[in-house]
DNA sequence: TTGAAAGCGCTAACAA
DNA sequence: TTGTTAGCGCTTTCAA
């Protein structure tokens, strides 16, 4: 076997210490992680550390020879090259960390599942944030992920301006905000209009003759967004006022029903809610159903993300598409070309959205 | 300001290089990434960099007087510890990594999401890999997954005998199984008999007055032994075959309605069906109601995995309930345990299931 | 193409 | 309690 945890020093540089003492054996005891390292793997194969680093990682800078050797030695050895290490001595990390809001919200899960697969196949590794918590955690988030100097950083949903912002442009790490549209992103931005969604929805419903809106959403940003510009259309047509439930923070199909009954209780004569979720709006759903209300004839309902097994149910829920796997593949083509140093032109992409009829409009 | 990149080095020591040189200032060019560092803190605190690392790490072991002037030093600099560096220096990365199959199917995300929480309260940062793909990427994944040294690996399911488990054993890293039990571990487990619910499902079922049982299940190693162990008991009755329909890989609503069509094709007189997934119960269940096939009482429908949605669907689906969050809560409380050097002496936790009854059975 | 030297930013070990 | 020294395992820089 190699011998390993063997002492060495440049012969050249002696401390202070060792001078002082003699230079007999009283060195200090020091403290390896106890797995094989690249010196081991160097040593096995006859050649200088250097020589393995580069047969590993630029094998076209090294000789056919040296490069058998090395590999053989890796494989006997089963070495698995320490990346902290290497990431402390290049500077780059080859991590990616993403922050999602939450991860049972599957939504943003396509774009993370997309992300991760683009970004493993590209040699770099996702680490993952969750965001939506206390401010203090969020802080507490943030240093976490600055503190292991990811080469990028992806964001669902535009960073606020603070003390967070500042602590990201500072740390200089490649940014990618998603889902939502501004014109002065951290660096790059992924994402797409809440205005156009609200405004289309809007002239979407009118135009089926809808006209007495409900809508039911969740305290979010975003979501104030598309209500805010399709309430503008609706009052623009003189449809009078939409009527906002809020179900806060509780995004289940159970808090649609409830919210469902509540926009009975207030406004019985509604023909269309917009839920600013798909499970919301599987809730309204629901509830409608128990009643016996008619959808689409006498109700439309119409929810927000398009998640994947809506489109079999019956009856199928009308919904806005937005194209997960998109934002999570230019994202990641946005995090690699800036870690591997290419220059990035656009840093804005509008992925766009679609609005999805199927049998509850 | 303070002054970076400035050049330092042990005074005692002098390098074979620099004492040729006649000690000019013709040293070598070196490569900061541009960050505040300890050093930096230190200096502008007026302390030595280790003063400033234990002001951080271990404050009690530090005066009031070095504390405060360390925290000012980093509050007005910014400072963000280099985690690479410290894990490097300490051999403890404050990592831990998660393997899981995928991130849309949120049956595992809400363990996901558990431990999470969990590790980073505890001071630990997750990293997330994504599974299932194939042997090849399986193996790269864990290359990478192992090179970052985390301080524990959470991994959904249980590695069969082979390279990987070779690797991970060698690694010496703390290993969390999950989602099942087996009298031989990696390391530690937190799960549930697969082949005990097989068996209670079918019991509850054949209680209920069922006779004709088919199965719709995806390509799953747990799924597997749900399957066997349920049409043990079946064949135990005399009940005769289960009919099989494995939908592969495609574990979606529509794969549900489809499959539902081929059992209704081969076995009209079936009187229960029981899914592998929720999802593919939902798709069995729609079906059904798409024939006016009316459930519970001419057939039953029986789900797995207990999703949260679906308690408040009308009508609400039958199901094994897994609380996925004892089970992340579980392999937290281990892979902190471990992670801090103390024993653990369990090592082997059954957090067991429940059948939920509801409309469908 | 190969290698020696130096050092990335931090902490463990030891000494005072 | 504070500081000095050495080194974690790798890659960059420079020289041959």
């Amino acid at each position: 076997m190699l011998e390993r945890n063997e002492w060495h020093r440049s012969s050249a540089c002696l401390t202070h210490y060792e001078s002082m003492t003699d230079n007999t054996n009283t060195k200090r005891s020091r403290r390896t992680s106890g797995a094989i390292t690249l010196r081991d793997v160097a040593k096995l194969a006859g050649v200088a550390p250097i020589s393995a680093s580069r047969a590993l990682n630029t094998p076209h800078h090294v000789s056919p020879e040296v490069l058998q050797k090395v590999l053989d030695a890796v494989e006997r050895t089963g070495y698995v090259p320490n990346r902290m290490a290497g990431g402390l001595a290049s500077s780059r990390s080859r991590l990616i960390a993403a922050v999602v809001p939450s991860t049972v919200m599957s939504v943003f899960m396509e774009t993370v599942e997309t992300l991760n697969g683009a970004l493993f196949d590209a040699g770099y590794q996702l680490m993952l944030g969750q965001s939506g918590y206390s401010l203090d955690r969020e802080e507490a988030l943030l240093e976490a992920v600055i503190g292991r100097r990811p080469d990028g950083i992806f964001l669902t949903g535009i960073l606020q301006p603070g003390r967070g912002r500042s602590r990201l442009l500072a740390s200089g790490i490649p940014v990618v905000e998603s889902w939502d549209l501004t014109p002065t992103p951290i660096d790059m931005l992924v994402g797409f209009s809440h205005a156009d969604i609200g405004r289309e929805v809007a002239n979407f419903l009118i135009g089926k003759g809808r006209r007495k809106f409900a809508m039911v959403r969740a305290s979010d940003e975003r979501a104030d967004r598309r209500a805010v510009a399709f309430a503008e259309i609706v009052a623009k047509r003189g449809l009078g006022q939409v009527l906002e439930i809020n179900v806060g923070s509780s995004r289940t199909l159970r808090s649609g029903r409830e919210a469902m009954q509540r926009v009975l209780a207030e406004t019985p004569d509604v023909d269309a809610i917009v839920c600013s979720s798909d499970l919301l709006a599987l809730g309204v759903l629901t509830e409608a159903k128990a009643r016996s209300i008619s959808v689409p004839s006498r109700l439309s309902i119409m929810g927000f993300g398009d998640v994947p097994f809506l489109a079999d149910m019956v009856p199928a829920l009308s919904t806005v598409r937005i194209n997960g796997a998109d934002i999570g593949n230019q994202a990641a083509r946005f995090l690699i070309d800036r870690a591997e140093g290419r220059a990035v032109t656009t840093r804005i992409v509008d992925v766009g959205f679609s609005i999805v009829e199927r049998d509850t409009t």
